[in-house]
RNA sequence: GGUUCGCUAGCUCAACUGGAUAGAGCAACUGCCUUCUAAGCAGUAGGUUCCAGGUUCGAGUCCUGGGCGAAUCACCA
């Protein structure tokens, strides 16, 4: 049973009868009531004022009149200037409890037989993840998890970059520079170990350049004839011509860095169902193009490189083969996309989770893969989002500037650890507990402070100022849950277990109840607004709101000092669904949340 | 220069897609632990929503112009 559309059948039947006039009930709208007045929903009636042909104060008090009389819920109104403020009885706002309390799985909409791709964290294998990654991927994880509570079916995906020049640099680094070292030897991640070498190339590549100069050169040259450089390219074209002994160093080297992602994946919570590699894809592109070229819809230069034509939609020309054949990002992407789709057939749709520097990119590829003759190219989605700025300003790994994701993660767990031994909350804890509480805590801080921004939006890190465990962040919510599974445990010592029946009759509500169970209604709807709009924010806005809503009912209203039985059952009850309802709301932000802290 | 995006309290972010007196958290100040967890609750203070016009019953939100910032417009990825 759904209140809303309740109340706005009985609307629409309102001016029916009273105006004789003709409301659609999906076209009304309804919004929450602000806190200072009474009642829950609220109709604004300064549209209408012609369809009633009164006033919009008037309209009010005759259809808030109309609603006492004649609609089941509406218990009492109030008016204020146009907006017509309506107060549910008691027992309305008890039955939408109890039909929340008995639905399996609430929030969890049935399935819709779509099958959605959602590609996410796709790094490059020559150095390890940062700040920004944990933004892309909880992003892309999270959306990911909101599309399955969507009914939609979901496979989560990256495309790894796993050649070009970039782990050549890092590969000659480590031939000229490395004495053989591996993570074993040193002890280090092999993701680490890779990206120190890409840095070791940067300075030594320096190093040549300002040498030549000194020598007279222009710095254009220096930069193309750097001895290193050179050595570094002549690795790529040795690569493409698979020569078997830099063959064996590329594999070498990104396993080491495969398994050092492993590792910060697992600490991040994140996963993948299905992993591609651009050494395996970028073919498939070229051959994409050259189908193209064939069918007319690209076209050669003189030079032989290939190029698409878009001034019809107000870009411009964009290339996709270079003349000597090679492939470009452009290649190797229409590659991903098709080769995605001949794995899966049934998905309808593709998200790409990705800086919003790329934006130009995408909407190129998405006119080409239409250009190409995909339907499902018009359902591509770029899931863009900002950077995240530190207050130095943009992140640059050549200057060391970056945060390193798997020493940020750290330093988050061993905040929770500070804050909780501070507080002295973890008797009765064993080590092993007290480690898993410190990393569910501190994990979650890191989660939910990324996630509550707008993605769109770029957002402000500042390392220094170490992310709160107060207010409005991942560990308040937590904290919520922790208390709300106190009281169930001793419900359950007290052997309550309580059914719908067993507070039917229950006559009054606290306001603070009503409020919550308002908000335990919106949820599915919060659902599927963050899955139309691909925002994990909206569920961690709205996950805050309940916690804090309830701690608030917490503080008002005691629960096991209850006298009435049907009052303390009800609850029990209610508290269990808020429970739920957070735990669940936290899963789709990928935060689990613990049952003591 | 063209295009796109952003600008809301000292700071970090909201505002149900055009609704009421623009809300939270942090920081500051004041109360509340003999009670189900004070990582909590309540309160005080803090605003020319970048600026100027316009659209209408009503604008942070829409349109026009301007300001500041970012991204992009690569035979980089």
């Amino acid at each position: 049973m759904n209140i809303e559309s309740i109340l706005k059948e009985d609307i629409s039947k309102a001016f029916k009868s009273l105006f004789d006039a003709e409301l659609n009930p999906e076209d009304i709208s309804l919004q929450p009531t602000r806190k200072e007045f009474e009642g829950s929903h609220t109709f604004v009636c300064f549209p209408y004022a012609r369809l009633s042909k009164k006033s919009p104060e008037e309209t009010g008090n005759v259809i808030g009149e109309y609603l006492k009389e004649n609609s089941e819920a509406v218990g009492g109104f109030n008016v204020v200037k146009g907006f017509l403020n309506i107060v549910l009885t008691d027992a309305t706002w008890l039955s939408v409890f109890s039909s929340i309390f008995n639905t399996q799985d609430y929030g969890v909409l049935p399935s819709n037989g779509k099958e959605v791709m959602v590609e996410y964290s796709s790094p490059n294998t020559n150095k390890p993840l940062h700040l920004g990654h944990l933004r892309n991927n909880f992003l892309g994880w999270s959306v990911a998890e909101i599309l399955k509570a969507n009914g939609n079916k979901v496979h989560k995906v990256q495309i790894i970059n796993d050649r070009g020049i970039h782990i050549c640099k890092s590969m000659i680094a480590w031939l000229k520079f490395g004495n053989a070292e591996t993570p074993e030897s040193t002890g280090k991640k092999g993701d680490k170990l890779v990206g120190d070498y890409y840095v070791k190339f940067d300075q030594e590549y320096k190093k040549q350049i300002a040498e030549l100069i000194d020598g007279g050169a222009t710095k254009e040259q220096a930069e193309k004839e750097a001895p290193i450089m050179q050595e570094a390219q002549e690795l790529l074209r040795k690569w493409e011509e698979k020569d078997p002994e830099v063959y064996a160093l590329w594999q070498k080297m990104n396993e080491w860095v495969y398994k050092g992602f492993d590792g910060t994946y697992r600490q991040m919570g994140v996963d993948f169902d299905k992993l591609y590699y651009e050494s395996e894809t970028y073919l498939l592109g070229k051959d994409e193009v050259m189908k193209g070229v064939e069918q007319g819809i690209f076209f050669q230069k003189e030079d032989g490189s290939v190029w698409v034509d878009l001034t019809g939609e107000g870009l411009d020309q964009k290339l996709l083969l270079r003349a000597d054949g090679t492939s470009v990002y452009m290649t190797q992407d229409i590659g991903t996309a098709i080769l995605r789709f001949r794995d899966f057939p049934k998905i309808a749709k593709q998200i790409y989770t990705v800086g919003n520097e790329q934006e130009y990119h995408f909407k190129v590829l998405f006119i080409i893969l239409d250009k190409l003759g995909y339907k499902w190219a018009k359902e591509c989605y770029h899931l863009s989002y900002g950077m995240v700025d530190l207050p130095t300003g943009k992140m640059k790994s050549r200057e060391g500037t970056v945060v390193d994701a798997d020493d940020l993660m750290q330093e988050m767990i061993d905040t929770a650890r500070v804050h909780t031994e501070e507080l002295g909350k973890i008797e009765g804890f064993t080590e092993q507990q007290a480690g898993e509480l410190y990393e569910t805590l501190g994990i979650g801080a890191l989660k939910y402070f990324l996630l509550k921004v707008d993605p769109k939006k770029r957002m402000l890190f500042d390392p220094n100022e170490s992310i709160q465990f107060q207010g409005n962040t991942g560990p308040f919510i937590q904290y919520t849950h922790a208390r709300i599974s106190a009281i169930l445990r001793k419900a359950d010592q007290l052997g309550l277990h309580p059914q719908t029946g067993d507070f039917s009759a229950l006559s009054q509500l606290h306001p603070t109840e009503k409020s919550v169970i308002f908000l335990l209604n919106e949820y599915v709807d919060k659902v599927k607004e963050a899955g139309t709009n691909h925002s994990p924010d909206i569920i961690a806005q709205y996950v805050y709101d309940l916690a804090k809503e309830y701690n608030r009912f917490y503080q008002e209203v005691s629960i096991f000092n209850e006298e009435d039985e049907q009052a303390l059952k009800f609850r029990v009850a209610f508290s269990k669904v808020v429970a739920e309802t957070i735990k669940r709301a936290m899963g789709l932000l990928g935060i689990s949340v613990p049952e003591r802290m």
